[in-house]
RNA sequence: UGGGCCGUCGCCAAGCGGUUAAGGCACCGGGUUUUGAUCCCGGCAUUCGGAGGUUCGAAUCCUCCCGGCCCAGCCA
């Protein structure tokens, strides 16, 4: 059961810091950081470069930081920062030191007035569509602006004055002075700073203009002494532009960027966009919804930090625009919680089984391990009576081939209790199955029955010694593999992701248990107490993920 | 016919000039089992996008070709 630790296959980055390693690169020293945005929840594709950056550091003796790349005031807010924190820490990482790259304001603002002294930048007073015009295209080389060459003196005094705050949004902004014929669109004097007249949650009204990212996070990785800088693919272009400014400036480091492909996850979406759409448009419900891929919906969902990290460690670091199945993630959580679950039983879509062979005030106490393998579970009570509840998918009237549960006159154990057969169904009006009469086999309690053999097992909850439970059963919010490139997000959802059973029984032990504490139910699958909406007068459980199922389908 | 990057089993992914081309997921058998779960055992790439070339030797080096991804925010 307790399987060795995958080995740590290597990676291209490892490779790297390895290569640095043996030549005293660094001194030696690996530092990483972890820099989101702090403009919404954080998602399973964070996850991959939170486990890549916590997991560099902590394998290699470095440290990771944590710093939020507010550099954009009119998108990001305080509730992000702290729900982001919060995850991080959830997920089991700390870090070395908190940082905000609105930390190095004045510093930047300082190396600004260095490249503008240098020749090196330039306030540019184009339009936005001017400067935009001027760019170029893919194909064709841009133009220079007509401020391209204003004096060293004025380009201060301008700077100097928009810091002031004498200009309006849009007037000017500052540009470096490189290349306005690069095939690398971004060379081409890539925009520095620009006007934001808007207040900045941590620096309040002290600044109106404010760093774009490609000249501020160069320098926060510098000025952090971050060693490696690892980020998604789609900054490789930007490489160039993040070692142009490290290279002017004079800063305490000169930190490596490294790309890596970013996570895509088949039947989910990941664009912050799409999230925003599927929260606004209330195809979920909220940013925790279980079904959200976001890591408080994943960790509502009932998954554990342990699956996550598994998670990451199988999928890999490569440049590889890769697909991961959803086999690998629902592998992960099986694993963990088939490992550290203890087993209950539940049952959610109810139907009445009276025993008819016992007396009405028939109860028999019935002690059950707790983990099939793993005796430091310990044992519980589970109470048997004359009438339990069984799942309806447990008994068929027309059963198909090789079914092994409850059939008229057949036979089927209950789990952990007796051999019981069907002699008698009862319908209602609508012809629906509502109670089945059955007799026991008394000698079948820890016994094989004589002279036959009984295959199936099912699982019950004793009606008068089970408490009642609303149980929330989730299924992939979309049925398609890729739903982003689908039509639209309407017509890529699973109409049936969400079923939520009101009328369930579960052994009474589960009403006891705490938010968020998990189980298997046996034969069923794993659920999670629900963190917010369980209590002990009114059990509510999600399913995390079904058991693996080579039977059906 | 602008620049950058990627192609190893159905899905991931090691491999870095000499290995029988790791491993995981999935799948297919078989065994154990009072969870159709778990666990165990076995199977699963004569071949590395294609074609040439270098070499005693190539998935690894070179050339060309094919396929895919990213970039024209005063977003990150």
């Amino acid at each position: 059961m307790n399987k060795p630790d995958l080995p740590v296959t290597s990676n291209f980055i490892r490779n790297i810091i390895d290569d640095d390693l043996a030549a005293n690169k660094n001194d030696g020293r690996v530092v990483t950081r972890f820099p989101p945005e702090p403009n919404g929840y954080l998602h399973i594709g964070h996850v991959k470069s939170i486990c890549l950056n916590f997991g560099i550091a902590a394998q290699y003796g470095g440290t990771c930081n944590l710093r939020f790349d507010d550099t954009n005031p009119v998108k990001e807010n305080d509730e992000y920062v702290q729900a982001i924190k919060a995850d991080v820490e959830w997920l089991g990482f700390k870090w070395d030191e908190l940082r905000h790259a609105s930390d190095y304001f004045d510093e930047l603002y300082d190396f600004a007035v260095q490249l503008i002294k240098k020749g090196k930048a330039y306030v540019d007073s184009s339009s936005a569509e001017e400067v935009r015009a001027m760019r170029g295209s893919l194909t064709e080389p841009g133009t220079p602006s007509p401020y391209h060459n204003r004096s060293i003196e004025e380009n201060l005094d301008l700077f100097a004055r928009m810091k002031a705050g004498e200009f309006e949004d849009g007037e000017h902004i500052l540009r470096a002075k490189i290349d306005m014929a690069s095939g690398n669109i971004n060379m081409r004097d890539p925009t520095l700073y620009r006007i934001r007249k808007v207040h900045h949650v941590r620096t309040g009204n002290d600044w109106s203009i404010y760093p774009m990212y490609d000249y501020t996070h160069c320098l926060s990785d510098a000025m952090e002494n971050i060693t490696h800088s690892l980020c998604t693919l789609e900054f490789e272009d930007h490489r160039p532009l993040y070692d142009w400014v490290l290279d002017e400036l004079e800063t305490p480091a000169h930190p490596q960027q490294i790309e890596f492909a970013r996570l895509a996850l088949e039947y989910t979406i990941l664009s912050k966009r799409k999230l925003i759409q599927l929260v606004e448009e209330k195809h979920v419900d909220g940013w925790d919804d279980p079904r959200m891929p976001t890591i408080t919906g994943i960790r509502r969902r009932g998954y554990t930090p342990a699956a996550l990290s598994d998670f990451c460690e199988r999928i890999g670091i490569t440049k590889n625009d890769a697909w991961i199945e959803m086999a690998v993630l629902e592998t992960c959580i099986r694993d963990n919680l088939n490992e550290h679950s203890p087993r209950r039983m539940a049952v959610i879509d109810p139907i009445k089984v009276v025993i008819t062979d016992l007396d009405d005030d028939y109860t028999e106490t019935l002690s059950f391990a707790n983990h099939p393998q793993n005796e430091a579970f310990g044992r519980r009570d589970v109470v048997f009576s004359k009438v339990v509840m069984i799942d309806r998918d447990d008994f068929s009237e027309n059963p198909p081939p090789k079914y092994q549960r409850l059939v008229p006159g057949g036979e089927v154990r209950l789990r952990g209790s007796y051999v019981i057969k069907c002699n008698e169904v009862i319908k209602n009006e609508a012809g629906d199955v509502v109670e089945l009469h059955c007799t026991h086999d008394a000698a079948t309690l820890g016994k094989k029955p004589e002279g036959r053999k009984v295959k199936g097992v099912i699982h019950w909850v004793s009606m008068s010694a089970g408490v009642k439970a609303e149980v929330r059963v989730y299924d992939r919010l979309f049925n398609v593999v890729n739903p982003a490139a689908a039509e639209s997000l309407e017509a890529a959802l699973n109409p049936d992701s969400k079923t939520v059973y009101t009328q369930c029984y579960v052994e009474s032990a589960l009403a006891d248990a705490e938010p968020e504490s998990r189980f298997q139910f046996e034969r069923l699958g794993y659920y999670v107490a629900d963190r917010y909406d369980h209590n002990k007068a009114h059990p509510v459980f999600n399913r995390t993920v079904t058991l693996r199922d080579t039977w059906a389908k």
